[in-house]
DNA sequence: ACCTGAACACCGTTCAAGT
DNA sequence: ACCTGAACACCGTTCAAGT
């Protein structure tokens, strides 16, 4: 019958009632990012997200109209960082080198999604018109132009680099995740089935016996993928 | 209080009722993926799915495991046509022109996925090592292999084409749905904060005044990134 | 063996009522 | 103006009971 956690004792609650901070529309996007961050994304919902502002569900609704609401704001909360990130970033401009400088904004916006790794989720989930997420790809859109892009190669650039734009890039299938399962024994039993695959990986194993880093570094995977795409670009923008 | 559908009336359930069909995996599976392509996938819960079926939520529990399960179920329903459209493809073979193959592949399976508009959102959804996924990503490797690619290359390649491979791109930001808006009052609206944008999709507009095709056609666009990636994997292929 | 009804533990959200 | 309690209309799922 008792809720799990006494809302009394609560830690955020305890604080927030000495001077009765007041709710507002940043005070609960902040504690959503907080329980995304610490509990997942399937743990923020707007029940946990009152009680961690130690307030009734129904309270929220005076400063967000709805869920939906939330999520969208804590896409803008997400980009707040990126920004912050970018503009922290040094980089050469993008009149002189724009592949260097597209880059080096991915791969900031990477590290920020890397510190919450849900984010990419809620972010796929909606069709995300949201300024914020514009915003971003109009930084992109400048860089491309200030690289000598036509507005057409420009907006093809967008379809080709995805969410990849902004640092992620969602796999289906995982392979690494397959050679790290049940390695020897469940490997010989798909080699039947899936033998290309089962091959590959035991050459993965093979090349990095130590398996930690290189061969399956996600990170280094993305970089291929990254400058792939951005010589194909080059060399389009420089053929046209 | 009454249901908005009698289910006495529901055409499907009539016909099952005549020599009483009983229910199994697959039929549970077929429904689902009905549901899902007349309804939309919020529509595919575990009630409605019975419904569908002329019986009541809890006897879906002796055919699937859980909710997860009908998921995972569907996906292998969508890879099964997916194999079907593969096989039913004229393509040269992989040894004598693995991009051909890997393209052709690659639009078919995207075929059947414009006829399943929410199947990509399911795949998303989870991480999927259900083995029809693992199949269909064999056969991308054997095209590869066949091509001459080395399994490290091959293994990079998969990483490169993420989703693509099987025939989608989710895009975070649309630019097309931006420029069908409120056209021009909006677009001027928000030239001071996005001007890159509100430039490129102004273009859009202009080089395209009739709209329905060519510019923002999403298969055009897909067909160019993938051949753009198809291009920087053959470059690194030769090149290695 | 297969199906069912009632119930449980959750959701997001509305509404009328409190201060 | 801001917050609340109770309630509504949904979920997925369990369990004991029916045939």
């Amino acid at each position: 019958m008792a809720p799990r956690i006494d809302p009394r004792i609560d830690a955020e609650t305890a604080a927030a009632e000495q001077p009765r901070i007041p709710l507002s529309r940043r005070r609960v996007l902040r504690a959503a990012v907080t329980i995304a961050d610490r509990d997942g994304l399937d743990s923020l919902t707007m029940r946990r997200l009152a009680q961690e502002l130690g307030v009734e569900a129904m309270s929220l609704y005076h400063h967000v109209a709805n869920k939906e609401a939330v999520l969208e704001g804590v896409i803008e909360v997400i980009l707040g960082e990126i920004f912050e990130a970018v503009e922290a970033t040094a980089a050469p401009a993008p009149e002189e080198d724009w592949r260097a400088a597209l880059r080096a904004r991915i791969l900031a916006a990477r590290e920020v999604l890397l510190r919450h790794r849900w984010a990419p989720r809620v972010l796929e989930s909606r069709p995300s018109m949201s300024p914020a997420v514009i915003g971003y790809y109009d930084g992109v859109v400048g860089i491309l132009r200030a690289g000598g892009f036509s507005f057409d190669l420009a907006h093809r650039a967008l379809h080709v680099l995805g969410s990849r734009a902004l640092g992620f890039a969602q796999e289906l299938f995982d392979p690494d995740g397959a050679a790290d399962a049940d390695s020897s024994e469940m490997m010989e039993q798909m080699a039947d089935r899936f033998p290309h695959l089962v091959g590959m990986l035991a050459d993965a194993v093979h090349n990095d016996p130590d398996g930690t880093l290189g061969f399956c570094d996600d990170q280094f995977e993305f970089e291929f993928a990254l400058d792939l795409i951005l010589d194909g670009l080059e060399r389009r923008r420089a053929g046209a």
